[in-house]
DNA sequence: CGACACATGTAACACGTTACATGATTTG
DNA sequence: CAAATCATGTAACGTGTTACATGTGTCG
């Protein structure tokens, strides 16, 4: 659905052709998704078949143009006034892996907790130091001309900001599922679940 | 991927039957993704194609019992050590949202955060609501026999916290959009952006 | 000329959802 | 008996990725 709408909202406000909407795309949003251009004309397809963009005529350089219709004006202006699905949250991946872990017996969830908590530590460096240059970038450029480019940079901002905010839950989560991974094992003294109470970090995923 | 694997992952415990590994799913993950059976058999008949499984006989109930192969245990094994692909994060359509929304001209975006911000909130709630319940359960059943159904309760608990986690931040990272929209706002006194310099939040999400 | 970016597509495949068909067993 | 649950599938469709084919224009 993402596609689709956010195809919608850059023919919303002009009509572009398909090469065209991969750059925009990828320029606002700093290349995070790569955006695939043969499912940006398929996609372009299915729309047109839907009626909510038209294909114009040539525009004198042999481009294919597509326009928004006003049905597709009306489906993108609601897309943008409803919140995103609340019901059924996109699949967490890691939120599955380390909830299947925890009912095996045989998988060291420590190791799982590690392996995932330095590659996201490392991810989060990695767009820290890029939010510092885009900030300094986007710095330079507003005390130069306020031509077009400014708000491609602000989105390309929130965008590094939501990331990071992302990733940072993502590590706080996983610190604390160590937490009270090691508490369980503290308090399996006697009984309980022989196959958790190993706490200490091996390296091996496997026992 | 994540459904593929977390079949194997299921099987690799013991052998079991399609209409059952749907429930232990969804037993271990609260309900939170609800899984197709629909897709169970579909993605069981690829995993025996790539012999990462094998049909067995009828285990006397009449039940299509599938068991997991060496590839296949190698497979899962590999999927707990790996973390989860740090390339290519999944799209977040919420940024993309505000990104694009940033970039348009007749696009409320304070009514577009207000309307997710209130969304969010409420799944937070929800999520608050639902862990408090949960864990007073998972009390009871500690301070009860230590038998089976505490690991998927424990699974259960870790993924709402995972859910939580995930909408707080998002909540912040909304008002941090906010935030930076008020600030550049207020320093667009004269030049800079005028489409953008409506910074009291109206209802309508278009002008 | 050769490499590269621009530009438009098509085909095959993976993954996921919804809906439908079919039958057995259980339960009110 | 009727309805619900258990159980196994199939079909159609939407969405997304990868790879390929094809042609133009530009630049070193």
């Amino acid at each position: 659905m993402s596609i689709k709408h956010s195809l919608l909202a850059l023919l919303a406000e002009s009509p572009r052709y398909g090469y065209q909407l991969r750059g925009e795309f990828e320029e606002r949003t700093g290349s995070t998704w790569p955006l695939n251009i043969g499912q940006v004309y398929t996609t372009l397809d299915r729309l047109e078949r839907d009626a909510l963009v038209e294909k114009e005529g040539d525009d004198g350089e042999g481009h294919v143009i597509y326009s928004i219709t006003d049905a597709g004006r009306t489906e993108v202006m609601g897309w943008f006034a409803q919140p995103v699905a609340a019901t059924n949250p996109p699949r967490n991946e890691l939120a599955i892996k380390l909830a299947l872990a925890l009912t095996l017996a045989d998988v060291n969830v420590s190791a799982v907790v590690q392996a995932q908590r330095t590659a996201s530590m490392k991810l989060l460096q990695d767009y820290t130091r890029q939010r510092r240059a885009a900030a300094t970038h986007a710095g330079t450029q507003l005390s130069g001309e306020p031509g077009t480019g400014n708000a491609n940079d602000a989105a390309w901002l929130l965008v590094l900001d939501s990331l990071i905010f992302t990733t940072e839950a993502e590590v706080r989560w996983l610190d604390h599922c160590e937490g009270w991974m090691a508490k369980r094992a503290a308090s399996a003294g006697t009984a309980a679940k022989p196959a958790q109470a190993r706490a200490t970090a091996d390296t091996a995923v496997v026992k």
